[in-house]
DNA sequence: ATGATTCTTTGTCGATCGACAAATAACGGG
DNA sequence: CCCGTTATTTGTCGATCGACAAAGAATCAT
């Protein structure tokens, strides 16, 4: 009924996510992202309403994609304890995959910004926190379901693992090998082993 | 000789990094600094030469300051684990003292950068990379001193306790209280102890 | 007092920021 | 074939970015 669309939508969405995966929300420039999806600004703006209104896009598809590790991993494997496992061993997968931005998009890509994005700061923020809770979440249903001794702390628990992925995702930006990240996960699955009921997988 | 200068240098560098701080460098314009120096724009480039030297000369103020425990508590302590105990413990409390931006200064100033400061983000990394070889060193010492377990894999514990102290700045910023930071440093602790040698404290 | 030196004020520079308005082009329905 | 609709191109807008030039003001040595 009207002109079609002459550009992929969905394959600029994903250089766009690339592009703030790389450089962030701020660092990426409206030049930066038309040079990028090699399309005008004007037609950015008719696709996606505006640069935060692309960015927010981008982050979703970046959480339906390789961010959706967690919720994927939780809902897959049967055990908090190999959940856990995988889901650090994905973490650094992730973080550290050779042709994509180094680190977390959720936790790199609104950081430094100015007082004029202190709300999509807080948007960020606010997805990190519920991973959290998410995870916490699994945790206390394991613990009732007997996987954990009985009087385990999961919210303390969970935020020991955010803090440890929060952590890869900063040293995966500074270049430490994927080699050895896994090598320090293994320590933090240490910790988690220690609230496992003994005998339990 | 010549016409003293006004303002006090010191505390405009107090500002400067607390402004840096909180928004990091890209976030923190010149209007910004020249609104909380309260000092022209000329003036600040007369005294300090560009808005990066400002942002490098801050960097240093932070580590000889509030940055600066790491280097301190290892002086200080004279075992591995009991440095280690109070490093989390102050991290903690540095990264979510009231009244001072939350989070790591080092970790958080130049995370989403735009292309052109890609030098300064290396830097900043840097710098982190190197606190994490410090810390291995350190260890490394104890591990010959008899401290831990002699086959213990130091630069593996160390990459890990910078990770947890990357992950607590980002935990910190998200607003998690000192108290749940400190619970799970507590976790943390049980896996040096791990390393320790039976016996030793 | 004067001159050398440095600091401060004022104003502005070119570049880039994000964001659109207007004009033109391509489609399908009637 | 024309019309309604949407896509694309082109150009540009005001604001803000970091950075300084030029001029005036304050100090000290001589």
């Amino acid at each position: 009924m009207a002109r079609p669309r002459e550009f992929d939508r969905d394959e600029a969405l994903v250089r766009a996510r690339d592009a703030f995966w790389a450089r962030g929300y701020e660092g990426t420039s409206m030049a930066d992202l038309v040079s990028e999806l090699g399309i005008a600004s004007a037609r950015i703006y008719a696709a996606f309403g505006s640069k935060e209104d692309l960015f927010r896009e981008a982050i979703g598809l970046y959480e339906a994609r390789e961010g959706g590790f967690v919720d994927r991993v939780l809902a897959e494997e049967p055990t908090a304890y190999r959940a856990i496992e995988r889901i650090l061993r994905d973490a650094v997968e992730t973080y550290t995959r050779p042709g994509k931005p180094w680190g977390c998009m959720v936790v790199t890509a609104a950081t430094n910004c100015a007082a004029e994005n202190s709300r999509l700061q807080d948007w960020l923020a606010d997805r990190r926190r519920r991973q959290t809770a998410v995870i916490v979440g699994r945790l206390e249903q394991a613990r009732r379901g007997g996987e954990f001794v009985k009087d385990a702390d999961v919210e303390r628990l969970g935020d020991y693992l955010t803090t440890v992925m929060h952590g890869l995702s900063v040293q995966a930006r500074d270049g430490v090998s994927a080699e050895r990240l896994a090598a320090l996960c293994d320590l933090s699955l240490r910790t988690v082993a220690d609230f496992l009921k003994p005998g339990a997988n």
